[in-house]
DNA sequence: ATTTTATTTTGTAAATATTACAATTTGAAA
DNA sequence: TTTCAAATTGTAATATTTACAAAATAAAAT
């Protein structure tokens, strides 16, 4: 896994300085496409590399979202994640085992909102409940949306 | 404003004990549709019950959406805010003035999901930008996601 | 109305996530 | 190689939320 030049070509790109740090970050949320948190990233990276400090794992992220090179997502609300891929999709959590997963739909009211004059410069369609894997270890249980909407399908 | 029967009635239904606190934070909930955080709560409204305590805020929040009276929003990512509308809707949130409002839409997606084999118990529909009242103060700006996607429709 | 009891409230302390800051190091331009 | 703005590091501070135990109280039982 010699496959730095893809990170020093996006880094270069955006004006940003190439440093190891930030090619490991990057290369570490490309190949763990899980949505991690900051402390996962940090504590995932510093066996390797012991002397990262979090706080340019903070540092970087954050630099790294300002140049729209990752996205942040809310999902959690108790720490935020962080997600390589950028182009517009949704996110299921699982509240049971905490997995975040994609959802490739795009949304179809981005022109609607446009419209009443406010300027959008990200979307998140965010979905929680239990996972197919979870359900099937622990029973399907109550779903608490289908007594305040109608559902369109059943699975 | 001598209207608590709302309250208790709710409260009642769902088999909750009746206190002044849970009462006084519904009826701010549902007074105050700005997706108000717990601190601003609880800053409000300790200054007609001085004895109020920050942790109370928490707890009553916590038990009214484990019964779907209130839902937790985690747009903001740094801390929760509350809706006391619990039926699908969208939000956007403004990243100058913080403000975040209500979009009245449908999310046309969840009968897709539900066929994936997970359980969708919450949906959220997260717009990011700046508000129509900001724009007009402080002018346009760069729209970053027509970078990314191509837009439906511009204003 | 009084007693009883499980629940709620309260205040404080602890936990967690994130940010601020100053000293040191370093990438990259000169 | 020298220079220096920018990045990294470690620590301290901040902010939000949760844990916990004592006191208060809503509501059921008497
Ligand atoms: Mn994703
Ligand atoms: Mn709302
Ligand atoms: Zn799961
Ligand atoms: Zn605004």
């Amino acid at each position: 896994m010699e496959k730095y030049e893809k990170y020093i070509e996006i880094l270069k790109k955006n004006g940003m300085k190439v440093t190891p740090q930030r090619i490991d970050i990057m290369k570490y949320l490309d190949e763990h496409r899980i949505h991690p948190s900051a402390e996962k990233i940090y504590s995932d990276l510093k066996e390797d590399n012991p002397s990262l400090s979090k706080t340019t794992v903070y540092n970087t992220l954050e630099a790294l979202s300002e140049h729209h090179i990752i996205q942040i997502l809310t999902i959690s609300g108790s720490e935020l994640r962080y997600d390589f891929k950028t182009t517009p999709h949704h996110h299921f959590m699982c509240k049971k085992c905490g997995a975040i997963i994609d959802i490739d739909v795009d949304c179809p009211y981005l022109g609607k909102f446009m419209g009443m004059g406010h300027r959008i410069d990200e979307m998140h369609g965010y979905f929680k409940g239990v996972c197919k894997d979870c359900l099937e270890k622990e029973g399907r249980g109550e779903n608490p949306l289908k007594t305040e909407m109608n559902i369109v399908s059943e699975v």
